[in-house]
RNA sequence: GUCCCCAUCGUCUAGCCUGGCCCAGGACACCUGCCUUUCACGCAGGCGACAGGGGUUCAAAUCCCCUUGGGGACGCCA
């Protein structure tokens, strides 16, 4: 075990979306990577927004992905006391001060700035005046007036800010609980975070999460920012651009594997490989190819991969997952299904386009639903004549196989003298019901069996 | 407005740090053909990019500067 210890910390105000899901991701990556700590910690100081049950989708998705993590669960609004030490702590050495300054009058305080284009910031007006705690007061942080605060981000190199480009922020509410940055502070350095891999929207906290390490004498950690994911309209990923939470590819029947190496391949490569095991993904995990651009989510692509994953399982693995889109009550065994499946792997993008093509398979012949168009077109008297000669064939084929089955039917054509087209539709229609289905005739005999096929056939000659 | 970040095919990206092997490679998508009993799979091929302008250099996608474009942050949210 390496002292590598990295971190997830979402807020519990909504699902766990794409984004974060691909930065908790990359952050678990590096710490199994280097047989290191991943820990989970829920940010809820703002006891407003945050909520249980959020908490428990996030870790539900997290658990769908195969995110594991190690150590106990934290919550940060289990450790205000801890956090008001250290703030007292601040205070005591001068690195904080109280403030009663009204929003009013902060707000006020930068639309000034704004006006006279600068950067709108509290203007440190309590600095001095050496207060108290009080009524409605808050605790800020001391900024330094001058120099500047630099690090080194994993992903993005050298970042240089200039300190007067920060105020004082709030590290007390009014209300007595801590805000986020120095709570983040506190809690990567108590929990021994050695790499902070957090989304590009953090880079303006860093520097002055990075005075706050200093303030208190911690040693800094290492700090990386991914890049955010764009809709295709190239603008930050948000809900009109459809599914954002994890939650819901699964409830489109994606696959677990599938959207984690489709999420990590998105910023990050490995030369050209594009499917990863998540063994492969571990071993080859590094920061140094993680891309310092934002990068557009494409389903297209999502698709492509999760076609990959479903090509590449053995029928009896999908079983499960794709029992979840069958519809109510629908009777299939897994016997049956395992065979189904293969004839689907090549053709399904998702579990449901999987149970969507099986409805056919799910049901007795004398409940198949024919599709009346293609009744109408295709059952000629000439096509019932072939069928009613098949089915005869059929049922005296005492092999049925694959091999069998070829016979039968061309044996049949090169008698009458007919091409494959003259029977290819009113069997598939026969015994699908549709002119459309996946798998070759044979294949779709052999998997309903001798007897379905028969039964089917025998009641399309009846339709017409 | 201020600050920070980013910039290779439509999209994800390799290459950039350690200039020449790159008139730029792979993948998705798209198009064409082949295979074929539907639909797919598969196979073969095609289209398609170093944002623009200056430098530095014998040589720049790679280094430097500017411009333009995009994104993010400026909260008693995280």
């Amino acid at each position: 075990m390496s002292n590598t210890v990295t971190r997830f910390a979402p807020s519990p105000t909504g699902h766990l979306h794409i984004g974060g899901a691909r930065t908790a991701l990359f952050s678990w990556l590096l710490a199994r990577r280097n047989n290191g700590k991943f820990v989970l910690r829920i940010e809820d100081t703002d006891q407003q927004r945050s909520t249980q049950e959020y908490t428990d989708a996030i870790l539900d998705s997290m658990k769908w992905l195969g995110i594991d993590w190690d150590g106990e669960l934290m919550y940060q609004s289990k450790r205000f006391d801890l956090y008001n030490t250290y703030i007292d702590q601040l205070l005591e050495t001068g690195h904080a001060y109280w403030c009663d300054c009204t929003t009013e009058q902060v707000d006020a305080m930068r639309e000034k700035a704004m006006l006279e284009k600068r950067k709108p910031k509290y203007d440190g007006s309590c600095r001095e005046k050496n207060i108290g705690p009080g009524e409605n007061r808050v605790v800020r942080f001391k900024a330094p007036l001058d120099g500047h605060t630099s690090f080194n981000d994993m992903i993005k190199g050298p970042i240089v800010v200039e300190n007067t480009e920060m105020d004082d922020m709030i590290l007390r509410r009014s209300d007595g609980t801590p805000t986020y940055n120095l709570a983040v502070v506190v809690d990567d350095h108590t929990m021994g975070v050695t790499e902070v891999l957090r989304g590009d929207d953090h880079v303006n906290n860093t520097p002055r999460q990075i005075l706050i390490y200093k303030a208190l004498g911690w040693d800094i950690p290492r700090f990386g920012h991914v890049p955010m994911i764009l809709g295709p309209d190239k603008k930050k990923l948000s809900k009109r651009h459809g599914a954002l939470s994890v939650m819901e590819y699964e409830k489109m029947g994606y696959l677990p594997e599938a959207v984690v190496n489709y999420l990590v391949r998105l910023g990050w490569s490995h030369g050209d490989q594009e499917i990863f095991s998540k063994e492969e993904l571990i071993e080859f995990f590094d920061t140094e190819h993680l891309g310092n651009s934002p990068s557009v989510f494409d389903t297209k692509k999502l698709d492509w991969v999760n076609c990959e994953y479903i090509k590449a399982k053995a029928p009896a693995e999908l079983i499960p997952g794709m029992r979840n889109f069958l519809p109510e009550g629908a009777e299939a065994s897994d016997e049956y299904l395992e065979k189904i499946i293969p004839l689907l792997q090549p053709r399904a993008t998702n579990y449901k386009e999987m149970a969507d093509m099986t409805d056919f398979f799910l049901v007795s012949a004398d409940k198949l639903e024919y599709d009346e168009k293609s009744v109408a077109k295709v059952f000629t008297p000439e096509a019932l004549d072939h069928l009613k000669e098949l089915t005869a064939r059929i049922e005296a084929d005492s092999e049925f196989t694959h091999d069998s089955l070829e016979a039968v039917h061309t044996g049949y054509l090169a008698e009458k003298e007919l091409k494959f087209k003259a029977i290819g539709q009113p069997v598939r229609l026969a015994i699908c019901g549709k002119v459309q289905s996946p798998g070759g005739l044979y294949d779709l005999m052999l998997v309903m069996g001798k007897a379905e096929t028969l039964a089917r056939m025998k009641r399309a000659a009846t339709l017409a």
